[in-house]
DNA sequence: TTAAACTTTCAGAAATAATTGAAAATATAG
DNA sequence: CTATATTTTCAATTATTTCTGAAAGTTTAA
């Protein structure tokens, strides 16, 4: 296979793989180019590279800004905007990992919260029973949200880093 | 609040996070409802409970006994059939995690594996670049993969399993 | 200023995903 | 068997999401 087929298709797998977890087929198309891209590239260029419009570019490269992916490079000279991503996987998984939880997992907490408070007494075994499952929610879902504080927080094994550093 | 009211906000809920999530919206309705419900439901109560279709409940139901997350109750007597799901919260969040592991990260990694064989040698900086990418990607979604195992092997705290049992 | 270069917005169009409902298939009781 | 109850399928419809493209807005250079 050549690189640039194989660039063609990475493209493609990170699209469908964000698909199926709720995220915009395009953006992540766009965020699968500019993580293999050398260099920052332009609205006009990443319009070519995918066959989209100016506004769709546009839209997704503002959510990837801010989901904290992409960043606006100045390019001394230019006057259009370029555009770059995050490189360091072990980053970028840890930025996704820290917007899903902003987004989802914080609302979701409270609003299981809020479930709490029914007016029928806990002697009724239907009410418990409800009260019961919310619980054990609640319980899973703050581990979780611990489980993903501790993986931000997290370094990468020294081994890997080292490995990312002599790559790059 | 009232408890029928809960319910149907728990609903509404559950509904809502699985669309955000990937998870088809009814489908992840089906699954509150049997979840809060005390006996198993037939198709017939699902359609008016959430006011769907005999084949929307239908293929959704199977769905949701591909996911383990649902099972038939042959209840004596009845000639129809009756669904009810998991309810232990910590299970389903295994089975759910077993799933997408086996639907979608494997997938993953084996097309990662085929986008390295790349005819460009490796004294090509683009080339390079690319398959460092790859690597790394590869490298993060493995320790994933494996967290997922560690979390499916995992046991609850004892003092959690102690109250739900307590509870249930 | 002014005008060209560039970016943003958003209503309508297109694409995709989910749902309906009725016919076909299957299972069960008599 | 035959009739009836129940489940399954799937083409057509509906709902939802995404995308386009041109107009409006903004920035910069001269």
């Amino acid at each position: 296979m050549k690189l640039v087929e194989a660039k063609e298709k990475f493209i493609q797998l990170w699209g469908a793989l964000g698909s199926s977890w709720g995220i915009n087929r395009t953006m992540a198309q766009i965020h699968a180019l500019l993580l293999i891209s050398q260099k920052p590239l332009s609205t006009e260029e990443i319009m070519e590279n995918l066959s989209v419009s100016r506004g769709n570019v546009n839209m997704n490269i503002r959510e990837l800004m801010n989901w904290n992916l992409v960043s606006k490079e100045l390019i001394p000279g230019e006057r259009r905007e370029f555009f770059s991503a995050e490189k360091d996987i072990w980053e970028v998984a840890k930025r996704i990992a820290r917007e899903r939880k902003r987004r989802e997992i914080q609302p979701l907490i409270q609003s299981l919260e809020q479930l709490q408070v029914i007016e029928e007494t806990k002697k009724n075994p239907e009410a418990q029973a409800f009260l019961s499952t919310v619980a054990q929610i609640q319980h899973v879902v703050s581990k979780m949200d611990h489980a993903v504080d501790t993986m931000i927080k997290a370094e990468e094994h020294q081994l890997f880093g080292l490995l990312v550093k002599l790559l790059k």
